[in-house]
DNA sequence: CCCATTAATTACCGATCGGTATAGAATAGC
DNA sequence: GCTATTCTATACCGATCGGTAATTAATGGG
């Protein structure tokens, strides 16, 4: 087994380099050069391990879902109540957002929210993906509902909508430099008015 | 005076033309092809009147902002109570963002959210402009705190930046599709629940 | 009418874009 | 050791990027 010689780069690590520079640079931004440069591989290396360009930028993505910050996300819907469900979305994403150890935002708003006809597979891609999101949370508040959990008159689609909205735009403000306080401020306010 | 041969297109409808394009692919997914076709011109002629495609890039802006969404913004800081202005930003986005007259969404958002080094001065812009929309609202929130109209326990500064955020999560959402109801059901929800 | 001035047109510039052909280096199986 | 296989490195591809030089066409002032 293992014919050949082997890699001299660790893929997951290249891929969070990548993901990385998409990240703060969105996939049009992010050229081949600063992908190899910061990957450390070779063109031929990117492209024999990972297809190309949007391959890689779908591979960093899944990566950002899986074991970045879109984890704790979907981590945050098995929360007991639809409140602490809230509590934990905002204040994680006040954290995350502006997390020292990656660039700001969120990857799945700043990708590729614009682009050329060329990128809008992408970017489509990246909407499909912030919907998901919003339909998990749609059914968690459609079970709170049911369990009594949120009132009867409430409506979870609205209800998830305004919070992804928030969320979304939290992750502007990150992007323009705001503070993990000043986003903290945003989440309190919110759930200072929350349903329940 | 007005010596030479007199230029046979309109530069403030050349403008708008830009305007829409930046709008829909952003500062770096709008390519000067892509430019000079919408707004009918030739490549020098563009150049001649506007200088570079970054300096295009801002007269368009200016122009979004004084006649296009953004002048609707500060018209609504105009208004006699702190509810009425942000029924009227919170519903007015709602139309605007899903305005099938023009492309969906915000260009001071998505007009360059991320980028490549090459345009970091442009994405700072933006930034910078939505921070002037953001201290405009919280000053009109803090004189409606003077006259009583807001709690005098109320934070102005934290107040505007959630309107801010939920204006620019609705951004985001109308850029990924979202139907002028869906946008107005975030806006009634938050109307909802304002301190008032 | 002629000239200075400005705009439109064509054709082009070097640089960079995403992507690859080719050849050499490192492994496993035989 | 030899071969098949896989990775790496150099050097390159056509296309497109943002931006311009040079020429021609249209105006106003003298």
């Amino acid at each position: 087994m293992a014919k050949g010689r082997p890699r001299e780069f660790d893929a997951e690590e290249a891929l969070d380099k990548a993901m990385m520079v998409f990240w703060q640079q969105g996939f049009e931004g992010a050229s081949l050069s600063d992908l190899t440069e910061a990957m450390g591989i070779s063109r031929p290396s990117l492209y024999a391990a990972f297809g190309n360009k949007e391959e890689l930028f779908r591979r960093a993505l899944e990566r950002y879902v899986e074991t970045g910050p879109a984890a704790k996300y979907f981590a945050a819907l098995a929360e007991p109540t639809a409140r602490v469900v809230v509590e934990r979305l905002l204040r994680d994403a006040a954290q995350s957002l502006t997390d020292p150890c990656h660039p700001a935002g969120c990857l799945s708003v700043q990708g590729a929210l614009s682009c050329s006809e060329a990128a809008q597979s992408i970017k489509d891609e990246l909407s499909a993906l912030r919907c998901n999101g919003e339909a998990a949370l749609t059914e968690r508040f459609e079970r709170a509902k049911a369990e009594g959990d949120l009132p009867a008159s409430s409506n979870p689609a609205v209800l998830a909508r305004y919070v992804a909205a928030l969320l979304q735009g939290m992750a502007v403000q990150a992007s323009g430099g705001a503070t993990r306080e000043q986003l903290l401020d945003v989440a309190e306010m919110a759930l200072g008015s929350w349903p329940s």
